[in-house]
Parts: structure tokens; C-alpha cells; sequence
DNA sequence: TTTT
DNA sequence: TTTT
């Protein structure tokens, strides 16, 4: 198809610290769970309504994952640019799942930082090291090409993590 | 949350028709699919690779929504901004699912078509009406608040939509 | 012309405090001078370079120029959605100038803060009411339309303030 | 500083074939001017109403300008993103002028083509070669770095273009 | 004139 | 699980 965009733009707060992992290749992969936050007056009650949006986010481009690994903590608020993409995999009882994702790849997307956090003010504390997920058996070893997956990842592992 | 955003922004084709119903209070609810493609060349092997990503898009606006229906067939390209929402139900065997959608509600979004179409041209053949979803039992009303679903989509139904 | 979007999306921090006027029809007109920056390793010297970009922000939306006008102060970083406009107006020796500016209206545009800013800390001193422009004569009274300007503003008062 | 976000989204239709020029250093730079149209009613008098808003889109990125020398054509409709970049130069008379254009450069940008144009069709006629400026002394021989513009545009020149 |  |  000539001629489409497929872009999406957040700016919200990371969840927890992000996910470390590498593909087959070795090439550095990042995940982050990021809150986004509506409230509007409901139109019957009038009361203030509140609903979060929780989104996945994988960052597949080497530059964008430094940062994301260096830089990103839980709480952080990050404006974040990638592209949808809709993910198949299999559960245990061998049924077809689907997960969409916020995709950074080569390609496209940005990583903002948007709370400086200078100085090491209070957000310092509970800023660890992000979490790196140790290969186990190699599950949880994706292969990621340039523009998404090319292996799914492992189904158990993804039931276990559901909503995130 | 103070401060966020939740922004996604397709140019794509409508893979079919758009589907109209009511949410229990009457309004009108317009879903479509929408395809978004990339092409890349592949870094090892050189070749020309091509990935098309399908996009549920669900309209609760209600002035986007006449738009959608009125002018929207199979296969018209659209300019379309709204938000990301992820969707909980629960499937026939008693399972929860997530479906991740992009939403045009009555705070957010747009919709531009973009090939004009003037003159009664060549893709007017097979511009017929949308397709009507009629109610059966009530599985297909859904009632649709502001922000999004008060009530889950037939878990039948959608798995047999499945990619869409 | 049918189909076209116009897009501006900013997250900057706020060069001075907002600058408020009314329209002849008496809403209310918020300015702000936006800063966003660039840095970059220049590729002849390797130096890392910086660019500051300013941008002008004129807001008719009543709901959003409320929200500016109480709680926009001089270098707060904002979230910015809006549309480019160029406006003609005439300078003293009666040359033809223009002034491209991001316009918030009642359409299209959205205002998100981004330093929260929360408990009166630091942020708070010298966060002052805006400035608000007494009209002086009417020149700085400006017409605003739905999409714009009906009349221009006075060129004396916009040479004075170029760049803002 | 930390944090910036400057982007520009344009759909809109080119006004007259795109411009090619080269930078000092040899780099091929392209200027459209996209035309964008919004349609509203008039609140008081309740007339439907139409403004037209014009653009200066500079393109120094590589791929993207040949590309856009290639396939862009007066009439013919892009989706643009960019940045926003207000150059300062020096008119006849010596004074200070400021022209705002959409930046397409090295680090941000994107251009897709939205009418397919397929078959030869009858946007095909006038479909000539895009202008190419002759050097005239160098006055139209800019220097882009990656960021922007090194040397001003000749003020003459770009006098005569206005609106563009 | 912002910010880091 | 974030944030206000």
C-alpha cells in the first residue's frame, strides 16, 4: 500500500522500571508499561470520572533502548512516539491470542524526557537499576527484526503477564 | 493523572465497510478497520519485506460517526486521530481477553477522508451501503460511555472477526 | 479543499508569563512564547550544538485560555496541540509583514501541563498573575473569528515585540 | 534543554511544483508550499466559511528530497511532518524579517504520498519536471546544516515569493 | 525570554 | 503498576 501512517504519541508515567532483554541477535530490547490518565464530568451523574490507559511499549532501536535503560524509572514521565502493532501468539490451552503494542524501532519513534529530576531531588528514591530478565531456557529470548517479530514470544510467559 | 496524553494517528484504507450500531442509550457506534502497510529492506538478507497492520478503530462521536457512515466504503483511504483504549472480556470458555482499540469519542479525535472521490470515478462500483450490525439478543448492543465501553462485545462474535 | 490537516504539537517550557487580552466580543486571548531546543553533534566538527526554537502561541479557546491564564507562568513546561496560522499586518513604513503563530481555537488544539508542580514547592515563587494587557486606544484589542483574526493586530505593537 | 517536542503534521496539497536548490556543500534541498483548508460556519451570521493557510515546507533530508523531486507535483496531496523553524533575514531595506517554515532535516521528518495516482491518470498532465533555481551569484546557494539554515535566503528573492 |  |  503506498501511503500510510501509522503513528502514536504519549506522554505519561512508567509503571514500573523498564524491562530489559536482548534478542537472538544480541540487539538491546526495552519494555515499558506507561499510564496515560483521562478524567471528564459524566454527562448523566455529573460526577468526575477517572479512567487509566495502560500501554506496552517496546523499544527495538539501539539509541532509543540506552536511553530507556539509563534513564527511565518507575514514575518517570516520558513523552513517547512509536507505531501500533498487533502481536500473534499462542496461550497454553494453544489458542490464538493477540496483544497490541506501541512499537519503537529503527525506524520511527522518540523517547522525551520529561521530568528533569535534577539534582537528585526525591524521585532519586526507590531508583534502582531497571530489571533484567535472565534468559531461562531461552523463552524469553525473542528475535525482533527491524520492523517487529519475527519469532513469538513465549505463550506462557505472556499469559503470566497479562494485563502486563 | 495531571498530564498526559494518548494520541494515535492512522492514514490507512478501510479494509471493509463500516459497522454501525447503537450503544443502549441509541447512540450511534461506527467501527472500522482500518490497514496501515510498511515496507523496508530487510538488513541481512537485502529483500524487500512488507508488513500490513490492521487497526480497530471504534467512533462514539457523534457528528465523526454521520461522517463514517455516510461516506466511508471498503477500500477509501482516511486521515484518523483518536486514542488508545484496551478493552476487557471474556471469551466463550470463560477466559479474560484484551482487545486494544483505537477510539474517536465525543472529546477526541478526527477523521479526513482523503481521496476525493468527485465525479462518481471507478471506486464507486461496490460503494454500497455500510453493513448494519442488527441486534441478536443484545450480545451486540453495547453501551458505550464516554470514554469508552461499559459493556464487553460478544466474545463469540469477535473471535470470529479475528484478524478483524 | 477537501481533506487537509494542519498539526502543531509542542512540549516546551513557557519563555515569560502568559499575556491575556480580550476580543472585541469580549472572550479572552491567551499568548504565551513557547521555547523548544535542539542539540546535536555538528557533523564537520563534531561539536555538540544547540538550537533554541521560540514560538509565538495564540489562545481563543475559552476552556484552554482559562486553564493558561491560571495556571501558565514563566517556564513551565506545557504539552501543546494546536494549528500553524500566518497573519498579515502592516508595519510602521507600511510594508506588508507576516507573523506565523500556533493557534489554540474552539476546533482543534489541547493544553496539557507537564510539571506537576504539586504542594506550592519552589516553582511557586515568583508565580505571579499573568500579564494582562490594558487596552490602550483599542489597537491591542484584536477580533478574533472561530479560525482566526478578522482584524490585524497593530503593527507598531508587533515590531516592538519581534521576534516576540 | 531537556525535553522538547517540536513537530508539525501537515496534509495538505502542493501549490505549484516543488523548488530544488543545493547547499553550499552540495546537498540537494527542496521547498514545497503545502496549501491546508479549514471550513467552518460563522457563529454570528451562521455562513459557511473557508480559509485557506499556506505553508513553507523546507526539505534538507536526503531521502526524503529525492523523493520529493522525484513524485511531488503541483496538486498533489502529502502527509508532511516536520519541525518548525522561524529563520531570521534581512530585507532590501535592511530590516529584520522572520519567515516561519515546516523543517524537514536529518534527524526528523517524514513525507508520504497520498494520492496513489496510479494509471497515468488525468493528474498526470502538467506533471513536468519539478523547477530546478539556477545559481545567480550565490545569493539562492543556502547553507543547510542538519539543524537548519547557516546563511539567509536572498531577501529580494524571497520578497518576491510571498505569500510564496 | 524558557530549559538542561 | 504510574500520576494528581
Amino acid at each position: 500500500m503506498a501511503g500510510s501512517v501509522n503513528k502514536v504519541i504519549l506522554v505519561g508515567n512508567l509503571g514500573k522500571d523498564p524491562e530489559i532483554r536482548n534478542s537472538q541477535s544480541g540487539a538491546k530490547i526495552v519494555s515499558l508499561t506507561l499510564a496515560t490518565s483521562d478524567t471528564w464530568n459524566d454527562r448523566a451523574s455529573g460526577e468526575r470520572r477517572e479512567r487509566t490507559e495502560w500501554h506496552r511499549v517496546v523499544i527495538f532501536n539501539d539509541r532509543i533502548a540506552d536511553v530507556a535503560e539509563r534513564f527511565l524509572r518507575k514514575g518517570r514521565k516520558v513523552y513517547l512516539e512509536g507505531s501500533l502493532q498487533t502481536r500473534k501468539w499462542t496461550d497454553q490451552s494453544g489458542q490464538d491470542r493477540y496483544t497490541t503494542e506501541v512499537v519503537v524501532d529503527r525506524f520511527r519513534g522518540e523517547l522525551v524526557l520529561l521530568d528533569s529530576n535534577r539534582g537528585g531531588e526525591d524521585m532519586g528514591r526507590g531508583y534502582d537499576a531497571p530489571t533484567r530478565q535472565l534468559p531461562q531456557g531461552g523463552a524469553r529470548t525473542v528475535g525482533a527484526a527491524a520492523g517487529g517479530w519475527d519469532a513469538p514470544m513465549d505463550g506462557n510467559n505472556l499469559a503470566d503477564e497479562v494485563p502486563f
